[in-house]
DNA sequence: GTATGGCGTAAGCACCCGCTGACAACGTAC
DNA sequence: GTACGTTGTCAGCGGGTGCTTACGCCATAC
């Protein structure tokens, strides 16, 4: 209507943000399967068509989407740092908003779109290395995988039961609970 | 063909009974959303409508399939051996096969069709409960959903990386270690 | 033998889905 | 000013979905 709109329609980088962001919301909200690519369009105030223009389809869309911010936590992040960053990003955001816990859609997406795969290599991989790195026991592998299961289940628990502890607890007091959970868990033989 | 499946035909239990079995199988491979009706009824060796007419709706198929088992699980056992009883029972089953993962359909399955909900309150809530009746800690109730959210973690991996320690480790030698840090982490001040 | 009621079957409705292709509007380069 | 490439629009396709409805079929009761 306004010539604001008009100026900052016909922009290939925005409109591809606005989707970005729009598909990220729905499918951490309700999860892949039952986010429509009409909805994540109608969210981002954009025809639909330009999904599968900028990204080709919906799956692809989805890993746009999985990998980006997970990546960049640890591509940024040194490994004796990661798990207390990954844990502080899991409390950080609102527990039922995205976050951190782009993993359910990873969870509820295309087993076999190489998602998850993509989850798992891009940012899980990573972290099961940094804390093998953590620990000389000889079980080191399932102890860092462990510590990757509960990193997930809290994820998940925050997104799913908002009214329960994990989600409303001060953030400031979890934390040093798991993270010292976790680094008994790794020290001890 | 044979005279033996014309006399098993027509058995309105054993068909209900196919279908439970199918619809758990399917759900629990493939998730909620990904598995039709058709599936189900072609997998149960069985008319789809027959679906709707002993179950009503997919949804209500789901719920029958989820509270069944762990409900089950829950009502025979006694709450000090809850948590003892409900690890084993996740390392019991196959890796990739039904078994105690039954969570994972919650979680892709629809979030208002009090299927989440249901297993919440069957499940989940009486092993809260229980586990915080093992501590006299003031952050009972955190502790207690940490656990949970552990083991959701854990049966959730178990499922979803099949070559990984979690799924392939001997469970006699990782139950001990995740019991062992359970009770820490509950028994600590 | 015949009526009755539960069981299984076939066909299809109405809808939503991911995705496509042709076309219009726009901004820019010349 | 005109040609051109990019961006956005629109209608619709082919197909899958949950679910319904009307209808045969069989076993039993009488």
């Amino acid at each position: 209507m306004t010539e604001g709109d008009r100026t900052r329609r016909r922009d290939a980088a925005a409109t591809r943000q606005a989707l970005l962001a729009a598909a990220a919301e729905l499918f951490t909200a309700r999860g892949f399967d039952r986010t429509s690519v009409r909805d994540i369009a109608a969210l981002a105030e954009v025809n639909q068509a330009l999904v599968f223009r900028y990204f080709g389809s919906k799956e692809e869309l989805l890993g746009a989407v999985l990998t980006a911010p997970g990546r960049e936590i640890v591509a940024t992040t040194p490994p004796e740092e990661l798990l207390t960053r990954l844990v502080g990003e899991i409390f950080a955001g609102e527990p039922g908003g995205p976050g951190a816990n782009l993993l359910l859609m990873a969870l509820s997406g295309p087993q076999d779109g190489g998602a998850a795969e993509a989850l798992d290599r891009e940012v899980a991989a990573p972290l099961r290395a940094a804390l093998r790195s953590l620990t000389d026991d000889p079980s080191a592998d399932l102890r860092a995988e462990l510590v990757c299961a509960w990193l997930l289940g809290i994820a998940l628990v925050r997104q799913i039961r908002l009214d329960g502890p994990v989600a409303k607890t001060d953030p400031a007091e979890v934390t040093p609970v798991v993270l010292d959970a976790v680094t008994r868990l790794l020290t001890d033989g």
